[in-house]
DNA sequence: CCCTTATGTTGACATTGTCAACATAGACCG
DNA sequence: CGGTCTATGTTGACAATGTCAACATAAGGG
């Protein structure tokens, strides 16, 4: 008999977060609602305070993924491309590219929904994204294809430029202008490299 | 007699409108509530409604008069300072200045709580805000001092570079990495000064 | 086999956005 | 001046929501 879960889920956490990002998907975060995360996984509305202390646990939860997803993806775009110049335009269209994939993370992770706690594991898992391209710009620079200046400081205008692409990607306010998502990060790439090369 | 409003408030729809931007600076755009604010004026609850049709349309009207005021800062800032290359980098100054000075409007802004209405208030003041970068890029052209680019693209990029210095300074992830956001605009300016010229 | 612990449920309550019905002030018009 | 109309504000009510407390059940180890 496939008991699926008579009772007990099984995996309850995982489905919690897993909906909650689609509902999110459909109805904004302000359209997410604990009873209705519980209705349809067939289960009933406070299940969830056995897996999280409370609904900003749960975007937490959902903003940790998704920093997890990113520096992920930042790293396997870097490694796959070779480590150079071009791999690094690689990774900033990878992070577009998750944006934009994910806005529902991604608007958790940036949307101000979440407290940002200094010593939260959101915390740590965002440093470990920025660290990607931290290391990427450092790698760079040793190879002498990047500009020797405070590498931090590189790593946050190149965040602040795609994350700001992401944004704007995410709010449509590219597509209002008809302006082909994949293409514009071409060109900025191309703009970033200019400003940050030797 | 200071007969200040016996019944009728006098300009209650302002009134209504700046404590609301005080509450979301406390408590955040979630934590605003239509009691909270209705009460802190001396009014009822549902008085709000003879102003706004609903809760967001005042958060919807926050962010118009947020880029309203963001366009006036922006143009202000070219003007002042004489219209050319080092007049564009006070513009970035002002743009991230004023996302610093009024978190909850830009919040409201970008923050995906109204809808991305193409037809809206909101959509034209934006647009309007975009315009100035614009034309501060090609008034640049014509003097020579900025390649002969797609200037829509070129702002976007700006746009997008100073946009995410915004964001990351109000999540405060900028002063976590203690850098000095002013500092901090000024070598980004240098980068795309590098990054757009000729 | 029982007891402990983890997991899920039901009932209850305060908070919130919103609507309908009502009240009042101010303006306009004769 | 007096009456009426409209704009503005209030009160009562209700459904939806997050959350707590008390209870129920499954799982598993001694």
């Amino acid at each position: 008999m496939a008991r699926k879960h008579a009772y007990h889920h099984g995996d309850l956490r995982r489905a919690l977060l897993q909906e909650a990002v689609r509902i999110i998907q459909k109805k904004g975060v302000d359209g997410l609602t604990l009873r209705v995360v519980g209705a349809r996984l067939g289960v009933s509305r406070t299940a969830l305070y056995r897996h999280f202390t409370d609904k900003s646990a749960l975007l937490a939860a959902v903003a940790t993924e998704g920093f997890r997803m990113l520096r992920v993806e930042l790293i396997e775009a870097w490694h796959r491309h070779g480590q150079s110049g071009s791999a690094f335009e690689e990774m900033g269209m990878a992070y577009v590219r998750f944006a934009v994939a994910n806005p529902s993370h991604y608007r958790v992770m940036f949307g101000g929904h979440v407290e940002a706690n200094i010593d939260s594991e959101r915390a740590r898992e965002g440093a470990g994204a920025f660290q990607a391209l931290v290391d990427a710009l450092l790698a760079q620079q040793t190879q002498g294809s990047v500009r020797a200046e405070n590498p931090l400081r590189l790593a946050q205008f190149v965040w602040a430029t795609v994350h700001g692409i992401a944004m704007l990607a995410i709010d449509g306010l590219l597509e209002r202008q008809q302006t082909d998502v994949e293409a514009f990060v071409r060109f900025a790439n191309e703009r970033i490299r200019a400003g940050i090369s030797v």
